[in-house]
DNA sequence: CGACACAATATTGTCAACAATTTCGTCGGC
DNA sequence: GCCGACGAAATTGTTGACAATATTGTGTCG
């Protein structure tokens, strides 16, 4: 052996596809909205031939739809998508809240109890925002500790065109109340090494959350 | 109104992510196999750039893996990969099999009586592919009729990297029988109509079908 | 014979130009 | 004022050429 084989540089210049999946997910995009491939070249830098590549790939990440000769959009999810985002939530997260408990080694679980904290700190001071972060992390924390990155995979997907939803909901403070106790509850399974209430606890998590949404959208629409 | 609005025709040519989909599912690509993009020009006709979009968008779905300078490869799964797509699979078709029970109509639950039946007849004959292809369509009715879409996509992308191995198992006489009687078991649940036991079933059914899997493998390579 | 350097080839990365189609604005008729 | 025809602009579809990198082949030296 001679040398260490340096890692293999990147083509060049940024990554459009994650350019634009991130202005998706702050919300610089919103559904419905067309995405000009010239716009993109210009606020990037890039040659259209990266652009269109990079929408093709967001396109098979379903989060962009394109219709021939119409260009791409980002994709909008109807309230029934959105409950069937939620009911595959509910069967995903359930069984990761689960293998947490099978799997997660104690530095895992103590950094949930910290996010939990950090949660808990944020009723007080009514921060929805960081509220919706921070929850955002807790979750992520518990499908990392479940050991699967298959299932970490397809819940990051499914969650990107419900993002704004997921941030919604905190602005009401009782959501904030029940969501934390949601979390107790589970964390409490988890403590006590049972899987399935683990389980089923989270399933009632998320099924409470879709069902505040639900009353947010009547609210809205009605 | 003038005419009927025509419906908007595809740019041209066949669909590259489509043809190559295909040739992965049906083995004639087998994975790790490099995907040329000039050979893929030569035999569909189509120019670079189109292979290239289509080489993008297969990756964004997870099915090919693209390397800087080195092009794409079919994406080859690991053992502890299969476990966690099994994993998933088993929370995903285990809700739809209880969903199945709460929003199949009858026409659904009478074809997957009839599938059932034709299941039943390749016992006998020992007709492995046969035996696959009317499995895999056993499940994707069942899904359907969960009347959930989105769950009905991820198992799709989920089902692609392990396509070979869902037919492997089925050479075992064995295990044709005990997935019958599973089989009978899920549809003894719907009968009933109890979601929790179909659930329940379902996953019990998959979890089996991995273990088979397992062993197999250990077989091989041991 | 094996290891290394170096050239030749194969393959991927990038770009700009042109063609096809949609979209938008304008104008005339009723 | 509304509707359609029609042309101009905007946008996407397609192709080919050239540059950068990796892979393979070859010959020389020890």
């Amino acid at each position: 052996m001679t040398e260490i084989t340096s890692p293999p540089r990147s083509p060049s210049g940024i990554d459009i596809a994650e350019w634009t999946r991130d202005r998706i997910r702050k919300g610089r995009l919103v559904p419905g909205q067309r995405l000009v491939e010239v716009d993109i070249t210009r606020q990037t830098g890039a040659s259209r031939s990266k652009v269109r590549e990079a929408l093709q790939r967001l396109e098979g990440e379903g989060l962009v739809q394109i219709d021939p000769f119409r260009g791409a959009s980002v994709r909008t999810a109807s309230i029934e998508e959105v409950r069937q985002i939620y009911r595959a939530r509910i069967a995903l997260e359930g069984i990761a809240a689960g293998d947490f408990v099978r799997n997660a080694d104690a530095g895992q679980r103590a950094r949930l109890r910290e996010l939990q904290e950090k949660l808990e700190s944020c009723v007080a001071g009514n921060a929805p925002e960081r509220f919706g972060r921070l929850n955002t992390e807790w979750h992520g924390l518990l499908v990392e500790g479940s050991g699967n990155a298959v299932i970490a995979d397809v819940l990051r997907r499914l969650n990107v065109p419900i993002h704004r939803l997921l941030f919604e909901s905190f602005y009401n403070a009782d959501r904030l109340r029940v969501a934390i106790a949601d979390h107790a509850l589970i964390i409490a399974a988890i403590d006590a090494n049972d899987p399935d209430a683990a389980e089923a606890a989270m399933r009632k998590h998320i099924a409470d959350g879709f069902h505040t949404l639900s009353a947010i959208d009547h609210e809205v629409r009605g």
